[in-house]
DNA sequence: TCCTGTCATACCTGCCAGGTATCACCGCGT
DNA sequence: ACGCGGTGATACCTGGCAGGTATGACAGGA
């Protein structure tokens, strides 16, 4: 029973993402016969027929979608092996390296408790060197998967903490942030229902995984152009609480009454044994 | 940056484990010195030390206890990938292919809950096939990990949920099992400071992960063993309330106040997709 | 009908994984 | 001190296989 080899999942992931040879082996690049024998080859030792070859293109059977989706979290732990073994080289004793972490956060979320986090994990004895690694909310699963970060602040309800460890650090409501002049913002609060249905202020869309929802209000890059939209009247926008350190004068903050409650997170995986992290962690905790 | 192969992660794993190139290289079914050249090569790929070589033996450096815990994840995620790969096999639909379930039990536990966990979905229309798996309470999270069970019963707090995804099936609360004649089995409830500190009995030792903690009691290997030698007023136990089904007339189950309670959970990999997992998943909450 | 775009096949070649033989080194016994 | 056993490293060779080029088989569209 001949284990898989990366070589030959990161050949199957490029084809069942292109659904077609030629470009896939562009994308590897490589030419598309070898390619074609691999996957054949692959075929025969897994005893499985993964594509249909229709004669116009190539569709993906049932083993072949288990395939994409297992081989795609074997590729991640794999990078993440080497990654995370490159970034704790140099350091010798067998016991607990103080290594570098990677700290994966929403850029701009929570500034306020990763601030606090980073000064007193700082002023612990032993402490470790931690690298801050700004990026969107939707990819700190996969910088934690794939070895690019080893920890992450994360937030419920937006991020799933499935496959993590985690602790729940902070909670905070929600308000609804609005142009300083319009009637609702003479609210003392306000409910989900209210700010859906403002006619002349659509509900602002944010990215989930680079994609937006369908619907009729504005799509949001970043903070700057969301807060600048609402000032100019165009949109309304639900937030965390703690969201109130950035807003205008232009803006009122009305709280929510029936909003979930965002709970921040510090999250790592399940099987990490750094010493450096179980301290990152125990800090956070305390605070 | 190119990446790791399965093969490169598979002899580092040996030799890490094993803490010596020739050993490792015979378990591996191969010569020493391509094992040594291989190790050096990965060393040098990675720009890393992993291994501290001295004249006598091997030790592994910081970098290189990090690659052992990543390594194995990494070969247990591509081990995963083939194995469920093959056993989704013939099925076609691309969709929601109605492959074979394998649902991890430790033997013998949640009798109960698994009959009627069964009865119902099989009744569910487009229902899987399940295989149903004994094993130790402790391979379980091992198994699921390495693709060879798809869903397990786990039961907290002996089996640790962290990187999985799971519901909370059922709760019950632990007795203490003692010798019918025990003065101990005439009262109503216990403390577990009660049965800790019974001079005459000392408390029954379950392995984990393979070993015995220290202590007085004997070690249990299975649950028969375990039933005589509380009926021959050896030990103790403490087991879940519904382990009661099981006992022998020569044995009395006393509620322990303070015990944890025990709850079963339904668990599987957090990144899974399968149509049938998840059926079995809503059939199970649904109970 | 040919042309185009698809994946498969045939055949060759160079590299590298792996084997054998051997070395360099250290600890330990006598 | 000296040889001996056991460690990992080195030198050198070879076969298999990954990958390239050229081409085939086949379906659909103009």
């Amino acid at each position: 029973m001949d284990t898989l080899e990366t070589r030959e999942l990161r050949y199957f992931v490029a084809i069942a993402e292109e659904l077609h040879f030629g470009r896939a082996a562009e994308r590897l690049g490589m030419a598309q016969p070898p390619l074609s024998r691999a996957i054949q080859q692959l075929e025969r030792r897994l005893g499985v027929c993964l594509l249909q070859r229709n004669r116009r293109g190539v569709r993906l059977t049932g083993a072949g979608e288990v395939l994409l989706h297992e081989g795609r979290a074997a590729l991640d732990a794999t990078a993440a092996a080497a990654r995370r073994t490159r970034r704790a080289g140099g350091s010798d004793s067998p016991g607990g390296p103080r290594g570098r972490l990677v700290l994966a956060v929403k850029a701009a979320a929570s500034h306020e408790l990763l601030r606090k986090l980073l000064d007193a994990y700082a002023a612990e004895p032993g402490s470790a060197e931690i690298e801050v690694l700004p990026c969107g909310i939707c990819e700190q699963e996969e910088l934690l998967r794939d070895g690019r970060a080893d920890v992450a602040l994360m937030h419920t309800p937006w991020n799933s903490l499935a496959g993590f460890d985690s602790e729940a650090l902070t909670t905070e409501g929600q308000v609804a942030v609005l142009p300083a002049g319009h009637p609702l913002a003479a609210r003392e609060t306000l409910s989900l229902a209210d700010v859906r249905d403002v006619p002349d202020l659509p509900l602002a869309r944010w990215p989930t995984h680079g994609t937006y929802a369908p619907g009729p209000g504005p799509e949001i890059h970043n903070q700057t152009q969301l807060a600048q939209l609402i000032a100019l009247g165009r949109t309304v926008a639900v937030v965390p609480d703690s969201a109130r350190s950035w807003l205008w004068a232009e803006h009122t903050a009305v709280p929510l009454t029936d909003a979930p409650p965002v709970v921040t997170h510090i999250v790592w995986p399940a099987h990490s044994r750094s010493l450096a992290l179980a301290g990152l962690v125990r800090t956070a905790t305390r605070l």
